[in-house]
RNA sequence: GGGCCUGUGGUCUAGUCGGUUAUGACGUCGCCCUUACACGGCGGAGGUCGCCGGUUCGAAUCCGGCCAGGCCCA
């Protein structure tokens, strides 16, 4: 039957690992276009190329892979792409560390040419570490970003978006960072707790307090409460500017807090939000006080060309010399930094271009798609539903993808290119027509490029067939695996994109993991660290263990914290399962059976009703994403199901040969097989190692387990037959023999089991007899037991009153009950199974030990 | 300040649409090298289920309040 192989004594995690990755071919884990299956296409998210795929990235990946395998051995056609983010601001940053250069010291496109160079180089290395982890990713499916093919549906899109009028461009304040010299939108501020002062001063007889004084030449109008007391008498409409002298006007807005400073604020354009908000709403000038490198323009008089902490140390001596400023106190507040290098942001207004955000449409596809866990939807909705300003697209930086538009010198009109000239690169290539309006043949390229979500909010289109036609074949894909750390920008964008360009919903569902955090339980970082890599774990414990761990860890959906006991614990679980493997191929190379008879003996049969249990039960727990559900009902019944109980039951049986032998052997192989099929997503090489010596071929090309009908007769009767065998032994430790000693006669009463085949003789070294009919005992009444789940929901309130009244019943009564009792003069019946009465036996003339099971009684005649 | 999540033996954790004795792992203690496994087996100790109150015959579970921690956002 099988090949008779003896499985080494240890398992090499190592050597198996090695083995395995290279035996495996890329082609198993194509998505087959031509397939009749039912298609499962996993937008997975791609990754920022930084050379290095943390543990955060494997724990994601794990959660993908186990969901790719079951659905593959479900009869899904997966498709299970990899795709690379490459561009945006950390790779040119890294790039000019490199080089020793800034993105201005060399021509555009050798400075790309250098962020290309650096993102393939990283790639290849994230690549190693997704194989060695046995992610089974469909390499045919792989896309890169930065390269034509992607990018230029990314600049489809744009003109698609453009066209329909999503896109527009215009002078409006952004996020904009001074070191990085870009725009950014809000999902990529971060807020920082930070210590300020806040700066009490005369500003032209109104106390005024801010924390920006650098602004100064920046104020447009100065507000106060419209029914605070201190103002309400202000005849002046207009104020001067101290050290600046401009005129502002006075305003009243009940948006000004009474309560903070002065009462009095000055609106510059613009210290935050909320001068944004004043300044639309009053219609008030604007002010540049500070240009795109951070410094003072020439409206801050003396203090232009300075940087603004420069400009605010010297405003705040000015103000001290002419003895405004009155007095100062330490603030604290919360600013937004740039989340790439934490320079604190400044609101600027300038020509930019921005994506319509048209919140209704986003919310009712978000509410198409099913969320797990169901609460991360809310993450979504408070975004969404908080949304003030338009998506700010355009970046001023170089590597990315670049606005495929012109405007015409002459005229000023926008041009762009036909959808079949795509890509281009507006700043190297020319319009191959002149300009409709004025014939011109003068252009200048657009020189922003677009925010790098641009590119990686097209992922699922990208996958899913997109040609910019219509929508695309494969669209919607059926999961989308993330972390909640990126629900507002990269599943946010990705759902208005889907939107404004097929008009649905990007996916079906929405699978959300947890982050992972260090042993200490803090965020992994290097200045604290605590930061594990993934190949730290896959060489000391190996792909397999480090899968379990992702899987067993945490709840599907919460953080997770890296631990190395649950790794250790998996690589034990291997261990003990590798055992039960070699155990299992001794016993049926050890002499022919036939692996097609019917299991007869009570414990074969209960084995593999058990094993139906666990396949339905772990087929369950996968469909709703319950990877540490799954993993723990396999892990309990091979450990304890089969190790502990039918296999410590059967060993006697099958090294006695009985005739009954076939019957077990013939049940370790159907569930040898079936487990090597349920962790097969979780510890591929593990599983294709064990699996292999069956000589049945690939595991991973097996179909998934299907469980038979429930058998809850043989369950019953089998877990009654494990547990009298473990009630023995536990009296046998008690009494101080040893397990395998010899324990004399042993008889069973009033039990459904009659028959074992002879199983607990052997694994209790004793004579064991069942009987169905009760014992010839002298019964004692003991305690009465109460069924709390029977008497609970139908007494209710009357619960606690008739129990008293049933212990009070005299002992006859207790054993075959009467159909109602007297509660305190009330009548009520007495359910079936409310409570049973728990003897002590005595048989006259030997002495016995009595153990009750249950509704069980055994007897043990200690000598024979 | 708002929203969401979490709080269970020494540590981590399951259970959370109420129901007999609260799950498992690691650690710990005792016994056992029983022909797959000492990376094993058997057994034990260890918990006022964050705190207070409410609903209920019955609460880790439901409701209210509080405390602590985390995440997201003002």
């Amino acid at each position: 039957m099988s090949p008779s192989r003896d499985l080494p004594k240890n398992y090499d995690f190592s050597e198996v690992e090695r083995r395995w990755q290279s035996v495996w071919r890329d082609e198993d884990h194509y998505f087959d276009p031509n397939s009749t299956k039912k298609k499962y296409i996993i937008d997975t998210p791609p990754p920022y190329p930084t050379g290095t795929f943390h543990i955060g990235n494997a724990f994601n990946w794990c959660y993908i892979d186990f969901i790719a395998r079951y659905r593959r051995m479900s009869n899904y056609n997966v498709m299970f792409p990899q795709g690379w983010d490459c561009h945006g601001l950390p790779t040119e940053v890294k790039v000019e560390e490199i080089h020793g250069i800034t993105k201005n010291d060399v021509p555009r496109e050798e400075f790309r040419k250098m962020c290309r160079e650096l993102t393939l180089a990283n790639i290849e290395k994230m690549r190693r570490t997704l194989r060695r982890m046995a992610f089974s990713v469909d390499w045919s499916h792989e896309y890169i970003t930065m390269l034509p093919a992607y990018f230029s549906k990314t600049q489809l899109s744009f003109l698609k978006m453009l066209s329909k009028g999503y896109i527009y461009q215009s002078e409006h304040p952004v996020n904009f960072c001074t070191r990085c010299e870009t725009a950014i939108a809000f999902a990529e501020v971060a807020y920082e707790p930070r210590e300020t002062t806040l700066n009490y001063f005369d500003f032209d007889g109104l106390e005024i307090a801010t924390s920006r004084p650098e602004l100064l030449a920046a104020c447009v109008a100065v507000a106060v409460h419209p029914d605070d007391e201190r103002y309400k008498n202000m005849d002046k409409k207009s104020l001067t500017v101290p050290l600046f002298g401009h005129s502002v006007p006075l305003i009243n807005d009940p948006a000004v807090d009474p309560e903070f400073g002065s009462g009095a604020v000055m609106i510059c354009t613009f210290g935050d939000k909320q001068d944004v908000h004043w300044w639309k709403q009053h219609n008030l000038d604007l002010r540049k006080a500070i240009d795109r490198q951070g410094r003072m323009t020439h409206l801050a008089k003396k203090y232009a060309g300075m940087k603004s902490s420069e400009c605010r140390k010297a405003i705040l001596e000015d103000m001290k010399r002419e003895r405004i400023l009155t007095r100062q106190e330490a603030l604290e507040q919360r600013v937004g930094t740039c989340w790439r290098c934490k320079t604190p942001i400044e609101i600027m207004s300038e020509r930019q271009w921005f994506v319509k955000i048209e919140p209704d449409a986003i919310m009712k596809a978000a509410k198409e798609i099913s969320w797990n866990p169901e609460h991360m939807f809310l993450r979504m909705e408070n975004w969404v539903g908080q949304m003030e300003w338009d998506w700010c697209i355009s970046r001023q930086r170089i590597f990315a993808t670049p606005i495929p538009v012109w405007f015409c010198t002459s005229c000023g009109e926008m041009m762009v290119p036909d959808e079949n000239e795509l890509p281009i690169d507006p700043t190297k290539d020319l319009p191959s027509r002149p300009c409709p309006t004025c014939g011109s043949r003068d252009f200048s390229g657009e020189e922003d490029v677009l925010d790098t979500w641009m590119d990686s909010s097209i992922s699922v289109l990208n996958v899913t067939g997109w040609d910019g036609s219509s929508r695309p074949p494969l669209f919607p894909a059926e999961l989308r695996p993330q972390g909640h750390d990126i629900i507002r920008t990269w599943a946010f964008y990705t759902i208005l994109r889907s939107v404004a360009l097929t008009g649905s919903r990007p996916w079906d569902q929405i699978l959300i993991n947890g982050m992972v955090l260090g042993e200490d339980g803090y965020k992994m970082s290097k200045s604290r660290g605590n930061v594990i890599s993934p190949e730290d774990i896959t060489e000391k414990y190996g792909a397999d263990a480090l899968r379990q761990w992702a899987a067993l860890g945490a709840a599907t959906g919460s953080d997770i914290m890296f631990n190395w006991n649950d790794v250790i614990a998996a690589s034990r679980f291997q261990t003990k399962f590798w055992n039960i493997a070699r155990f299992v191929h001794m016993q049926l190379d050890h002499q022919p059976f036939n692996p097609d008879i019917p299991a007869t003996a009570l414990a074969d049969r209960w084995l593999l009703s058990r094993l139906d249990d666990t396949v339905r039960d772990v087929t369950a727990a996968m469909e709703e994403s319950q990877f540490d559900k799954a993993l723990k009902l396999i892990r309990e019944f091979s450990w304890d199901t089969l190790a502990d109980n039918y296999i410590e039951l059967v060993k006697g049986r099958l090294y006695a040969r009985d005739a009954t032998r076939d019957g077990a052997c013939r049940v370790l192989h159907t569930v040898l097989d079936t487990l090597c099929r349920l962790i097969a997503p979780f510890t591929p090489y593990f599983a294709e190692e064990c699996y292999s010596y069956l000589g049945r071929g690939s595991v991973h090309a097996c179909s998934w387990p299907v469980a038979g009908p429930e058998n809850t007769e043989v369950r019953r009767n089998g877990d009654l037959l494990v547990k009298i065998v473990s009630e023995l032994r536990r009296y046998k430790h008690e009494k101080g023999y040893a397990l395998n000693a010899p324990m004399g006669r042993i008889a069973v009463f009033s039990c459904p089991v009659n028959d074992d085949a002879g199983d607990a003789s052997r694994a209790l070294n004793a004579q064991v007899d069942w009987h169905t009919e009760p014992p010839r005992l002298e019964k004692v009444p003991g305690v009465l037991q109460f069924n709390m789940s029977v008497i609970g929901p139908l007494l209710r309130k009357d619960a606690g009153a008739f129990m008293k009244a049933a212990r009070a019943l005299p002992p006859e009564l207790q054993a075959s009950p009467p159909e109602s009792i007297d509660i305190g003069g009330k009548e009520i019946p007495i359910p079936d199974g409310a409570f049973s009465l728990q003897y002590t036996y005595l048989e006259a003339g030997e002495r016995v030990d009595v153990l009750t099971i249950d509704e069980v009684i055994v007897t043990i005649h200690t000598t024979p």
